[in-house]
Order: structure tokens, then sequence, then C-alpha cells
DNA sequence: CAGATATTTCAGTTTTTACAGAAATTACGG
DNA sequence: CCGTAATTTCTGTAAAAACTGAAATATCTG
């Protein structure tokens, strides 16, 4: 307990937490808060956070003492990332523990949340669509507006869908030069014609 | 309150309740467990789903009626979906109480809530990435992985922030157009050069 | 395979959010 | 304007979700 082992000890520690810095706790607080907005659990958010700006892959206990939380409500949110597809387990030299890092780039990242979205909710909802149509196809008790709206909305989300299936596969830097272009895209599609317009 | 008064009664009443449909009442009810998965409330989106499926405006009281919700929470709903531009208030002929229309063009709808999200999450999100880039660049006790993550993603939100904009403003059919084309865009944009990666 | 360490699951509690009903406000119609 | 109808705001309650700590399970190490 001597001042010189106090100083040694200090010395032997690995990097200061993130959390310490209040720029980096700020960015991890703000995106806890987003989470919540989009339907995401605060604390995976936070947890994804933390492993976005961690140098390192972080076991467990480091994540519970950084954001102070439960070990299992961080077990969960790990569990929950993973899912995702935006956090991986990875295995350190000589430690017992997991440890864990997040998708750095950021364009796979949003892809990955993007297609578990579209597993989750939107097949679901087309799944739905799909049979309400079949459904409401033998049952003229429905009223045409209903009929019809439904219809729409199915067709709308399905091509949505299809859009997003065709995109996905295209190379990352082909998305990220369509992105940076822009507005500027338009200028490939052909003015309307008549017969194009529906 | 005669069995012909009776008669007359229901006779002259509106169509039969939306709700009365199972496959209407299917979708709304899926729409609104939708909603929640994306942090909205569950009976604003009910209420919407209402709306988008009904032939005429509805007054509040219906919405009461048909969802069995409180008065006070269809107000509350109505205002969020005003909120966002996809319901509005219309005036009837001979009833002084407001009615509401839930906008049918899907298209229309999607970028009016991606308007208002990004108005809300977004926006503030760019704001605060900016301010703390700004402190970041006088602090050089942020360790450099942080730093370069923090702008990572303050470039990546922006980059879609400026791609959303533009692509925003363009005609709808335009954007119809875009959408049926799929991955086929691909096929403008040149194979990379070097010039062009960064 | 025994003990230790790490992780997950689960049941109960806390916190948050949604909701209902009452009260207050606003808008309308005579 | 006054009374009534319509709507919104507000406060307390109910429901849902998040979170914890303990117990159970799995995994590693000697």
């Amino acid at each position: 307990g001597s001042v010189l082992s106090f100083i040694s000890e200090n010395t032997e520690r690995k990097d200061m937490a993130i959390t310490e810095h209040p720029d980096a706790k700020a960015f991890i607080l703000h995106w806890g808060e987003m989470g919540t907005q989009w339907g995401v659990n605060r604390s995976v958010s936070q947890v994804h956070a933390l492993l976005y700006l961690s140098a390192h892959p972080l076991p467990a206990d480091d994540i519970v003492e950084q954001l102070v939380l439960a070990r299992s409500n961080v077990s969960t949110a790990l569990k929950e990332l993973q899912g995702y597809g935006i956090v991986r387990r990875v295995h350190m030299e000589g430690d017992r523990r997991d440890h864990f890092v997040a998708e750095t780039d950021l364009w796979e990242m949003l892809m990955r949340i993007a297609a578990e979205r579209k597993r989750r909710e939107i097949d679901p909802t087309i799944k739905l669509l799909d049979e309400l149509s079949k459904r409401m196809a033998d049952d003229d008790s429905v009223p045409a507006h209903v009929r019809e709206r439904i219809t729409r909305m199915h067709e709308f989300i399905s091509t949505l869908g299809n859009w997003y299936e065709q995109v996905k596969v295209l190379p990352k830097s082909t998305l990220v030069t369509l992105m940076k272009l822009g507005g500027k895209v338009a200028r490939f599609v052909s003015p309307m014609r008549k017969s194009d317009t529906h």
C-alpha cells in the first residue's frame, strides 16, 4: 500500500476507461437514447456504442463496470447485438473470458441492421398481407376501399422489399458511389413518358 | 322507440364499422404491433391504420368506438399523427366535430415519416456529433480511436443526411422509377477508378 | 473429473410508458 | 354573449418493459 506500489499498480493498468472521457460518454448516452426512439433497448444501444468506440475487444465485466449495468443485462444486450450481426465474440490470448467487438465499418453495420429488421418486421408484414389478400379474394363482404388500400399497402411494401433485396447485394463501393451521387442519379432515368406513369 | 323507428334508425346509419371485418381488424392490429417495434405508440399506429382503411374522414368518437380507446388517448394519437403530417383534420358539412383523414399515397406517407424522424432524431444527432468534433479538436486527451470513430460516425450520418436531402426533392415519379430499377441503377455508375475511391 | 470461473436464465422489483377519466379549455350556435 | 358540444390537458393508475440479483448451467483448467 505504499506510494510506490500504488504508482506501479497504476502503471500496469490498461488504458483509462472510455467512459471517463466526457465526449465518449456523451456519445454513448446519446446513442442509447436514440436506440429507444427506434424501439431498441437503451442498454443494448449503449453497449453497442461502447464497443464501437473501444480500441480493443472488451469482456462483459468491463462493460458492466463502464456502463454500470447488471451483468445479466449486459449478457442479454450482447446476445441481441450478436443477433443483429453487429457485434461478435472473439477469443483473447490467455483469457478465459469472452471478449466482444463491434463492427466498425458503418456501411456494413447499417446493412446488417437493415437485414435483421427486415427479417423481423417487414417479412412477417408481407406474409400477413399475402394472407389477407388471399382471404379477401374469396370474401365479397369486404368493402372496396378496404380491399384496395390493403392491396396497395401490400404492393408498396413488396416493392420496397424487392428494392432492398436488389440493393443489398451490390458491392459496398457501388453503394457508396450511388449515395454520394445523391439526387444526380435522377439524370439517368429518362424523362417520364405518359406510358411510364402507371 | 318503436320497432319501425328502430329499423329506420338502423337503415339511415352509415356503413358497417371497418373493425367488424376480420381482415381489416387483423391489419389494424398488426400495424399497431409494428409501430411498437419502431418506437411508435400502439394506439397511434392503430389510429393511423384505421384512418388509412377508412373510405371517409372519421370523427374522433368513431375512432374511440372502433378501437375501444379512451377519448383522450385518441386525441393524443391524432395530434401525433398530424405532427408526422400523415393525418389531417377536415371539416365536414353540417357537423361541428373535427374529422380526420390519413394520407393514402403511400410514397408520400413514407417521405413524411422519414422527414419527421430525421427532424426529430437524426438532425439532433448530427448536431451533437458536430459539437463533439469541435470539442475533441481542442482536447488531446481523447484517445485516437475514440476520435477517429466518432469522426467516422459523423461523416457517415452526414452523408446519409445529405443523400436524403437530395433524394427527397426528386419528383415522386422519378423516385418510383428509381425504386423499380432496383439494382439496375448500378449499371450507370462506372466501374471504380482509383481517383473515385476517396 | 473436481473445483473454479464464466455465462445464462429466471423470478421478482423498479422504472418507464401508455392509458383512462376528470377537469379545464376552446369553439360553436343560437 | 350564454350555454352547449367538442377537444385538449392533466393527474393518477394500469400495463409493459427494463433491469437486477440469485440460482442454474456451462465451460475451462489443472
